[in-house]
DNA sequence: AGAAAAAATAACCCTATGGTAAGAAAACTA
DNA sequence: TAGTTTTCTTACCATAGGGTTATTTTTTCT
Protein backbone atom coordinates (compact mmCIF):
# COMPACT_ATOMS: atom_id res chain seq x y z
CA UNK A 1 0.00 0.00 0.00
CA UNK A 2 2.78 2.73 0.79
CA UNK A 3 4.34 2.28 -3.31
CA UNK A 4 0.65 4.25 -3.57
CA UNK A 5 0.45 6.24 -0.85
CA UNK A 6 4.25 7.77 -1.74
CA UNK A 7 2.76 8.05 -5.20
CA UNK A 8 -0.28 9.90 -4.66
CA UNK A 9 1.82 11.96 -1.67
CA UNK A 10 4.58 13.14 -4.04
CA UNK A 11 2.09 14.93 -5.92
CA UNK A 12 -0.16 16.56 -3.56
CA UNK A 13 -0.72 16.83 0.10
CA UNK A 14 -2.79 14.24 1.12
CA UNK A 15 -4.55 14.60 4.36
CA UNK A 16 -4.96 11.83 7.20
CA UNK A 17 -8.33 11.35 6.29
CA UNK A 18 -7.79 11.07 2.79
CA UNK A 19 -5.26 8.72 3.57
CA UNK A 20 -7.52 6.54 5.43
CA UNK A 21 -10.45 6.81 2.78
CA UNK A 22 -8.21 5.57 0.44
CA UNK A 23 -6.89 2.66 2.67
CA UNK A 24 -10.16 2.08 3.64
CA UNK A 25 -11.74 1.44 -0.24
CA UNK A 26 -8.07 -0.26 -1.50
CA UNK A 27 -8.43 -4.77 -1.64
CA UNK A 28 -5.39 -5.42 -1.61
CA UNK A 29 -4.65 -8.77 -3.78
CA UNK A 30 -1.94 -11.25 -5.21
CA UNK A 31 -2.83 -12.86 -7.92
CA UNK A 32 -1.28 -15.04 -10.47
CA UNK A 33 -0.09 -15.21 -13.53
CA UNK A 34 -3.25 -16.49 -16.03
CA UNK A 35 -5.73 -14.72 -13.74
CA UNK A 36 -8.18 -12.91 -15.52
CA UNK A 37 -9.68 -9.87 -13.73
CA UNK A 38 -11.86 -8.49 -16.54
CA UNK A 39 -13.55 -10.32 -19.23
CA UNK A 40 -14.36 -8.46 -22.44
CA UNK A 41 -18.14 -8.16 -22.78
CA UNK A 42 -18.41 -8.26 -18.89
CA UNK A 43 -19.23 -5.04 -16.05
CA UNK A 44 -16.12 -3.28 -15.11
CA UNK A 45 -16.42 -3.19 -11.58
CA UNK A 46 -12.87 -2.16 -10.38
CA UNK A 47 -9.26 -0.30 -11.63
CA UNK A 48 -6.01 -1.73 -10.32
CA UNK A 49 -3.11 0.02 -9.55
CA UNK A 50 0.35 -2.47 -10.19
CA UNK A 51 2.21 -2.36 -6.79
CA UNK A 52 4.89 -5.40 -8.47
CA UNK A 53 4.40 -8.13 -11.24
CA UNK A 54 2.73 -7.37 -14.92
CA UNK A 55 -1.01 -7.19 -16.23
CA UNK A 56 -1.49 -6.46 -19.80
CA UNK A 57 -5.43 -5.01 -21.58
CA UNK A 58 -5.88 -6.67 -24.98
CA UNK A 59 -9.32 -7.21 -27.04
CA UNK A 60 -9.59 -9.86 -29.58
CA UNK A 61 -11.12 -8.89 -32.73
CA UNK A 62 -13.60 -10.60 -35.43
CA UNK A 63 -10.78 -12.97 -36.85
CA UNK A 64 -9.71 -13.77 -33.34
CA UNK A 65 -6.39 -12.38 -33.19
CA UNK A 66 -5.33 -10.62 -29.80
CA UNK A 67 -4.58 -6.67 -29.94
CA UNK A 68 -2.70 -5.14 -26.63
CA UNK A 69 -3.52 -1.57 -25.59
CA UNK A 70 -2.12 -1.60 -22.94
CA UNK A 71 0.63 -3.13 -20.27
CA UNK A 72 1.29 -1.96 -16.63
CA UNK A 73 4.07 -3.27 -14.21
CA UNK A 74 4.81 -1.42 -11.12
CA UNK A 75 3.32 1.84 -9.75
CA UNK A 76 1.06 1.60 -13.04
CA UNK A 77 -2.71 1.46 -12.80
CA UNK A 78 -5.01 -0.43 -15.94
CA UNK A 79 -8.12 -0.97 -16.17
CA UNK A 80 -10.81 -0.81 -19.39
CA UNK A 81 -10.88 3.12 -18.85
CA UNK A 82 -12.82 3.02 -22.23
CA UNK A 83 -15.61 1.26 -20.78
CA UNK A 84 -15.01 3.01 -17.00
CA UNK A 85 -15.47 6.20 -18.15
CA UNK A 86 -18.48 5.94 -20.78
CA UNK A 87 -20.20 3.39 -18.27
CA UNK A 88 -20.07 0.21 -20.91
CA UNK A 89 -19.00 -3.07 -20.94
CA UNK A 90 -15.59 -3.69 -21.39
CA UNK A 91 -14.33 -4.16 -24.83
CA UNK A 92 -10.40 -5.24 -23.20
CA UNK A 93 -9.67 -8.42 -21.41
CA UNK A 94 -7.47 -8.26 -18.30
CA UNK A 95 -4.98 -10.57 -17.49
CA UNK A 96 -2.19 -11.00 -15.21
CA UNK A 97 1.01 -12.34 -17.12
CA UNK A 98 3.22 -12.45 -13.95
CA UNK A 99 2.66 -13.37 -10.58
CA UNK A 100 1.60 -9.75 -9.24
CA UNK A 101 0.97 -7.86 -6.64
CA UNK A 102 -2.09 -5.34 -6.96
CA UNK A 103 -4.43 -3.20 -5.41
CA UNK A 104 -7.77 -3.16 -6.93
CA UNK A 105 -10.53 -0.50 -6.36
CA UNK A 106 -13.96 -0.11 -6.91
CA UNK A 107 -14.44 2.22 -9.95
CA UNK A 108 -17.69 4.14 -8.34
CA UNK A 109 -16.07 4.39 -5.30
CA UNK A 110 -13.03 5.96 -6.22
CA UNK A 111 -15.21 8.24 -8.82
CA UNK A 112 -16.61 9.68 -5.52
CA UNK A 113 -12.85 10.32 -3.77
CA UNK A 114 -13.11 14.05 -5.50
CA UNK A 115 -16.54 14.94 -4.14
CA UNK A 116 -15.37 13.88 -0.28
CA UNK A 117 -11.44 15.18 -0.86
CA UNK A 118 -11.34 17.24 -3.61
CA UNK A 119 -7.32 17.81 -3.10
CA UNK A 120 -7.42 14.51 -5.53
CA UNK A 121 -8.69 16.58 -8.61
CA UNK A 122 -5.47 17.92 -8.92
CA UNK A 123 -3.67 15.02 -8.97
CA UNK A 124 -5.78 12.71 -11.04
CA UNK A 125 -6.15 16.02 -13.89
CA UNK A 126 -2.22 15.52 -14.08
CA UNK A 127 -2.57 11.84 -14.16
CA UNK A 128 -4.99 11.60 -17.06
CA UNK A 129 -2.73 15.32 -18.83
CA UNK A 130 0.41 12.66 -18.78
CA UNK A 131 -1.82 9.79 -20.21
CA UNK A 132 -2.88 11.55 -23.04
CA UNK A 133 0.52 12.84 -23.86
CA UNK A 134 1.72 8.74 -23.63
CA UNK A 135 -1.33 8.38 -26.03
CA UNK A 136 -0.57 10.93 -28.45
CA UNK A 137 3.07 10.11 -28.69
CA UNK A 138 1.45 6.57 -29.34
CA UNK A 139 -0.26 7.57 -31.89
CA UNK A 140 2.62 9.47 -33.40
CA UNK A 141 4.82 7.09 -33.04
CA UNK A 142 2.37 4.48 -35.00
CA UNK A 143 2.06 6.91 -37.85
CA UNK A 144 5.69 7.78 -38.69
CA UNK A 145 7.78 4.75 -37.41
CA UNK A 146 8.62 1.38 -38.82
CA UNK A 147 7.66 -2.21 -36.96
CA UNK A 148 11.52 -2.23 -36.00
CA UNK A 149 11.91 1.64 -35.63
CA UNK A 150 9.18 1.22 -32.85
CA UNK A 151 9.97 -1.83 -31.37
CA UNK A 152 13.57 -0.44 -30.56
CA UNK A 153 11.43 2.33 -28.93
CA UNK A 154 9.76 -0.16 -26.84
CA UNK A 155 12.37 -1.84 -25.36
CA UNK A 156 14.13 1.87 -24.12
CA UNK A 157 11.10 2.91 -23.08
CA UNK A 158 9.95 -0.47 -21.18
CA UNK A 159 12.72 -2.45 -20.59
CA UNK A 160 11.03 -4.32 -17.89
CA UNK A 161 8.19 -5.05 -19.46
CA UNK A 162 10.07 -7.64 -22.04
CA UNK A 163 10.99 -10.04 -18.86
CA UNK A 164 7.61 -10.27 -18.33
CA UNK A 165 5.68 -10.45 -21.76
CA UNK A 166 6.26 -13.17 -24.30
CA UNK A 167 6.93 -11.80 -27.74
CA UNK A 168 3.86 -12.39 -29.27
CA UNK A 169 2.36 -10.07 -26.85
CA UNK A 170 5.08 -7.31 -27.46
CA UNK A 171 4.01 -8.10 -31.23
CA UNK A 172 0.77 -7.56 -30.62
CA UNK A 173 1.46 -4.13 -29.22
CA UNK A 174 3.66 -3.05 -31.81
CA UNK A 175 0.57 -4.22 -34.27
CA UNK A 176 2.11 -6.75 -36.25
CA UNK A 177 2.43 -10.38 -35.97
CA UNK A 178 5.13 -12.38 -34.25
CA UNK A 179 6.53 -13.56 -37.05
CA UNK A 180 7.08 -10.48 -38.21
CA UNK A 181 8.91 -10.02 -34.71
CA UNK A 182 10.49 -12.92 -34.85
CA UNK A 183 12.10 -11.25 -38.18
CA UNK A 184 13.17 -8.26 -36.71
CA UNK A 185 15.11 -9.40 -33.65
CA UNK A 186 16.87 -12.06 -35.98
CA UNK A 187 18.16 -8.74 -38.05
CA UNK A 188 18.86 -7.08 -34.81
CA UNK A 189 20.99 -9.59 -33.52
CA UNK A 190 22.93 -9.72 -36.71
CA UNK A 191 24.23 -6.72 -35.98
CA UNK B 1 -17.85 33.18 -27.29
CA UNK B 2 -21.66 31.75 -26.52
CA UNK B 3 -20.84 28.25 -27.88
CA UNK B 4 -18.19 28.33 -25.35
CA UNK B 5 -19.70 29.49 -22.12
CA UNK B 6 -22.85 27.10 -23.12
CA UNK B 7 -20.88 23.74 -23.70
CA UNK B 8 -18.69 24.57 -19.96
CA UNK B 9 -22.81 25.35 -18.72
CA UNK B 10 -23.99 22.15 -19.78
CA UNK B 11 -21.50 20.20 -18.03
CA UNK B 12 -21.20 22.73 -14.60
CA UNK B 13 -22.90 24.86 -12.70
CA UNK B 14 -20.35 28.04 -13.71
CA UNK B 15 -20.94 30.85 -11.04
CA UNK B 16 -20.84 34.35 -12.90
CA UNK B 17 -17.38 35.49 -11.58
CA UNK B 18 -15.93 32.55 -13.15
CA UNK B 19 -17.96 32.91 -16.63
CA UNK B 20 -16.47 36.37 -16.21
CA UNK B 21 -13.04 35.09 -16.01
CA UNK B 22 -13.30 32.88 -19.02
CA UNK B 23 -14.07 35.60 -20.84
CA UNK B 24 -11.15 38.08 -19.44
CA UNK B 25 -8.41 35.50 -20.80
CA UNK B 26 -10.23 34.55 -23.83
CA UNK B 27 -9.53 36.24 -27.24
CA UNK B 28 -11.91 35.43 -30.29
CA UNK B 29 -9.81 35.10 -33.31
CA UNK B 30 -10.58 34.91 -37.28
CA UNK B 31 -8.08 32.98 -38.60
CA UNK B 32 -7.72 31.91 -42.82
CA UNK B 33 -7.37 29.17 -44.44
CA UNK B 34 -3.72 27.99 -44.38
CA UNK B 35 -2.40 30.04 -41.29
CA UNK B 36 -0.09 28.35 -38.66
CA UNK B 37 -1.62 29.10 -35.33
CA UNK B 38 1.26 26.40 -33.25
CA UNK B 39 4.79 26.09 -35.23
CA UNK B 40 7.28 22.87 -34.75
CA UNK B 41 10.06 23.61 -32.76
CA UNK B 42 8.61 26.72 -31.15
CA UNK B 43 7.10 27.47 -27.68
CA UNK B 44 3.33 27.00 -27.65
CA UNK B 45 1.75 29.61 -25.35
CA UNK B 46 -2.25 28.76 -26.67
CA UNK B 47 -5.02 26.30 -26.95
CA UNK B 48 -7.59 26.57 -29.14
CA UNK B 49 -11.45 26.18 -28.87
CA UNK B 50 -12.86 26.19 -32.54
CA UNK B 51 -16.05 27.86 -32.87
CA UNK B 52 -16.52 27.26 -36.09
CA UNK B 53 -14.26 26.23 -39.44
CA UNK B 54 -11.56 23.24 -39.17
CA UNK B 55 -8.45 23.11 -37.73
CA UNK B 56 -5.19 19.86 -37.86
CA UNK B 57 -2.71 19.18 -35.77
CA UNK B 58 0.04 17.67 -37.63
CA UNK B 59 3.87 16.70 -37.26
CA UNK B 60 6.75 16.09 -40.04
CA UNK B 61 8.98 13.06 -39.82
CA UNK B 62 12.22 12.59 -40.80
CA UNK B 63 11.55 12.53 -44.33
CA UNK B 64 8.78 15.30 -44.81
CA UNK B 65 6.08 13.45 -44.78
CA UNK B 66 2.91 14.34 -42.41
CA UNK B 67 1.35 12.69 -39.79
CA UNK B 68 -1.92 14.05 -38.75
CA UNK B 69 -2.92 13.93 -35.00
CA UNK B 70 -5.87 15.59 -34.85
CA UNK B 71 -8.26 17.39 -36.96
CA UNK B 72 -10.70 19.79 -35.24
CA UNK B 73 -14.06 21.01 -35.76
CA UNK B 74 -16.82 23.19 -34.40
CA UNK B 75 -16.76 22.88 -30.69
CA UNK B 76 -13.34 20.85 -30.20
CA UNK B 77 -10.11 21.83 -28.68
CA UNK B 78 -7.15 21.81 -30.18
CA UNK B 79 -3.18 22.55 -28.77
CA UNK B 80 0.03 20.87 -29.01
CA UNK B 81 -1.18 18.90 -26.09
CA UNK B 82 2.11 16.79 -25.81
CA UNK B 83 4.10 19.99 -25.59
CA UNK B 84 1.43 22.18 -23.11
CA UNK B 85 1.41 19.19 -20.58
CA UNK B 86 5.10 18.39 -20.91
CA UNK B 87 6.45 22.02 -21.09
CA UNK B 88 8.44 21.26 -24.10
CA UNK B 89 8.56 22.96 -27.15
CA UNK B 90 5.75 21.95 -30.03
CA UNK B 91 6.62 18.55 -32.13
CA UNK B 92 3.57 19.61 -33.58
CA UNK B 93 2.01 22.03 -36.32
CA UNK B 94 -1.51 23.50 -35.52
CA UNK B 95 -3.35 24.99 -39.19
CA UNK B 96 -6.30 26.16 -39.94
CA UNK B 97 -7.46 24.00 -43.05
CA UNK B 98 -10.53 26.47 -43.55
CA UNK B 99 -11.43 30.42 -42.64
CA UNK B 100 -12.51 29.51 -39.10
CA UNK B 101 -13.72 31.37 -36.06
CA UNK B 102 -11.57 30.45 -32.78
CA UNK B 103 -11.08 31.31 -29.41
CA UNK B 104 -7.58 31.50 -28.07
CA UNK B 105 -6.65 30.93 -24.64
CA UNK B 106 -2.68 31.26 -22.85
CA UNK B 107 -2.28 27.64 -21.35
CA UNK B 108 -0.57 29.27 -18.22
CA UNK B 109 -3.69 31.00 -17.79
CA UNK B 110 -6.20 28.40 -18.20
CA UNK B 111 -4.12 26.21 -16.06
CA UNK B 112 -4.29 28.48 -13.01
CA UNK B 113 -7.85 28.72 -13.74
CA UNK B 114 -8.35 25.33 -11.63
CA UNK B 115 -7.17 27.29 -8.05
CA UNK B 116 -9.25 30.17 -9.17
CA UNK B 117 -12.10 28.16 -9.88
CA UNK B 118 -12.13 24.93 -8.93
CA UNK B 119 -15.50 24.05 -9.98
CA UNK B 120 -13.51 23.87 -13.38
CA UNK B 121 -11.60 20.38 -11.92
CA UNK B 122 -14.27 18.22 -12.39
CA UNK B 123 -15.49 19.66 -16.03
CA UNK B 124 -11.71 19.40 -17.12
CA UNK B 125 -11.29 15.97 -15.54
CA UNK B 126 -14.15 14.78 -17.68
CA UNK B 127 -13.27 16.52 -20.53
CA UNK B 128 -9.26 14.76 -20.23
CA UNK B 129 -11.59 11.32 -19.47
CA UNK B 130 -13.45 11.40 -22.74
CA UNK B 131 -9.79 12.34 -24.67
CA UNK B 132 -8.32 9.10 -23.45
CA UNK B 133 -11.57 7.20 -24.84
CA UNK B 134 -11.19 8.39 -27.91
CA UNK B 135 -7.39 7.75 -28.14
CA UNK B 136 -8.03 4.25 -26.61
CA UNK B 137 -10.21 3.43 -29.58
CA UNK B 138 -8.41 5.02 -31.76
CA UNK B 139 -5.38 2.78 -31.08
CA UNK B 140 -7.30 -0.03 -31.47
CA UNK B 141 -9.22 0.96 -34.29
CA UNK B 142 -5.08 0.93 -35.95
CA UNK B 143 -4.27 -2.19 -34.45
CA UNK B 144 -7.02 -4.13 -35.78
CA UNK B 145 -9.19 -2.69 -38.81
CA UNK B 146 -7.87 -2.42 -42.43
CA UNK B 147 -7.20 0.85 -43.96
CA UNK B 148 -10.49 0.52 -45.54
CA UNK B 149 -12.94 -0.27 -42.45
CA UNK B 150 -10.51 2.80 -40.74
CA UNK B 151 -11.49 4.98 -43.87
CA UNK B 152 -14.96 4.14 -43.73
CA UNK B 153 -15.51 4.19 -39.25
CA UNK B 154 -13.70 8.15 -39.90
CA UNK B 155 -16.56 8.78 -42.62
CA UNK B 156 -19.15 7.94 -40.47
CA UNK B 157 -17.54 9.42 -37.21
CA UNK B 158 -16.55 12.71 -38.35
CA UNK B 159 -18.59 13.29 -42.03
CA UNK B 160 -18.35 17.00 -41.01
CA UNK B 161 -14.37 17.05 -41.11
CA UNK B 162 -14.42 15.51 -44.78
CA UNK B 163 -15.82 18.98 -46.09
CA UNK B 164 -12.69 20.82 -45.19
CA UNK B 165 -10.14 18.04 -45.34
CA UNK B 166 -8.05 16.84 -48.59
CA UNK B 167 -7.78 13.42 -49.14
CA UNK B 168 -4.30 13.87 -48.06
CA UNK B 169 -4.92 14.92 -44.51
CA UNK B 170 -7.12 11.98 -44.05
CA UNK B 171 -4.60 9.45 -45.57
CA UNK B 172 -2.18 11.23 -43.50
CA UNK B 173 -4.77 10.28 -40.40
CA UNK B 174 -5.38 6.75 -41.06
CA UNK B 175 -1.64 6.00 -41.61
CA UNK B 176 -1.72 5.08 -45.21
CA UNK B 177 -0.99 7.20 -48.65
CA UNK B 178 -3.02 9.65 -50.45
CA UNK B 179 -2.61 7.02 -53.73
CA UNK B 180 -3.88 4.14 -50.86
CA UNK B 181 -6.83 6.07 -50.28
CA UNK B 182 -7.69 6.93 -53.82
CA UNK B 183 -7.64 3.13 -54.57
CA UNK B 184 -9.94 2.72 -51.51
CA UNK B 185 -12.35 5.39 -52.60
CA UNK B 186 -12.66 4.22 -56.39
CA UNK B 187 -13.30 0.09 -54.68
CA UNK B 188 -15.71 1.86 -52.45
CA UNK B 189 -17.07 3.44 -55.55
CA UNK B 190 -17.62 0.37 -57.23
CA UNK B 191 -20.52 -0.74 -54.96
C1' DA C 1 14.09 -35.61 -14.96
C1' DG C 2 10.85 -36.47 -18.40
C1' DA C 3 6.65 -35.29 -20.63
C1' DA C 4 3.72 -31.86 -22.21
C1' DA C 5 2.66 -27.32 -23.37
C1' DA C 6 3.92 -22.86 -24.85
C1' DA C 7 6.77 -19.82 -27.37
C1' DA C 8 10.04 -18.67 -30.91
C1' DT C 9 12.03 -19.32 -35.33
C1' DA C 10 12.13 -20.47 -40.14
C1' DA C 11 10.61 -20.97 -44.86
C1' DC C 12 7.33 -20.73 -47.93
C1' DC C 13 4.39 -17.65 -50.84
C1' DC C 14 0.83 -13.91 -50.71
C1' DT C 15 -1.23 -9.29 -50.24
C1' DA C 16 -1.82 -4.67 -48.74
C1' DT C 17 0.30 -0.74 -48.97
C1' DG C 18 4.30 2.28 -50.49
C1' DG C 19 7.08 5.01 -53.94
C1' DT C 20 7.52 7.22 -58.20
C1' DA C 21 5.86 9.47 -61.99
C1' DA C 22 2.50 11.11 -65.15
C1' DG C 23 -1.83 12.84 -66.40
C1' DA C 24 -6.60 14.53 -65.17
C1' DA C 25 -9.53 17.15 -62.44
C1' DA C 26 -10.57 20.62 -59.30
C1' DA C 27 -9.67 24.76 -56.89
C1' DC C 28 -7.82 28.97 -56.55
C1' DT C 29 -6.07 33.62 -58.28
C1' DA C 30 -5.31 37.53 -60.99
C1' DT D 1 -12.16 33.30 -67.63
C1' DA D 2 -7.53 31.99 -68.49
C1' DG D 3 -3.69 30.56 -66.16
C1' DT D 4 -1.62 28.54 -62.20
C1' DT D 5 -1.47 25.69 -58.44
C1' DT D 6 -3.21 22.11 -55.79
C1' DT D 7 -5.35 17.82 -55.38
C1' DC D 8 -6.78 13.42 -57.11
C1' DT D 9 -6.32 9.42 -59.88
C1' DT D 10 -3.94 5.85 -62.39
C1' DA D 11 -0.39 2.63 -63.40
C1' DC D 12 3.74 0.73 -62.73
C1' DC D 13 6.86 -2.01 -59.82
C1' DA D 14 8.83 -2.59 -55.01
C1' DT D 15 8.59 -4.11 -50.26
C1' DA D 16 7.12 -4.65 -45.51
C1' DG D 17 4.60 -7.39 -43.22
C1' DG D 18 0.86 -11.29 -43.13
C1' DG D 19 -0.78 -16.29 -43.24
C1' DT D 20 0.27 -20.97 -43.00
C1' DT D 21 2.75 -24.73 -41.55
C1' DA D 22 6.65 -27.13 -39.70
C1' DT D 23 10.52 -27.28 -36.60
C1' DT D 24 13.17 -25.97 -32.76
C1' DT D 25 13.68 -24.03 -28.31
C1' DT D 26 12.06 -22.80 -23.91
C1' DT D 27 9.05 -23.13 -20.14
C1' DT D 28 5.92 -25.46 -17.22
C1' DC D 29 4.09 -29.19 -14.81
C1' DT D 30 4.10 -33.70 -12.48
Amino acid sequence: MDNLINKIKSHIDLSSKAEEYVVSIAKELMVSKGDVLIRQGQVVKNTYFVKDGCLRAYCIDKNGKEHTLQFAIKNWWISDFIAIYNNELSTLTIECIADSKIIGFNAKLLDGIYSKFPEFEAFQRKNLERHVVSLHKRILNQLQLTAQERYELFLNQYPDIEQYAPNYHIASYLGITQQSLSRIRVENSKK
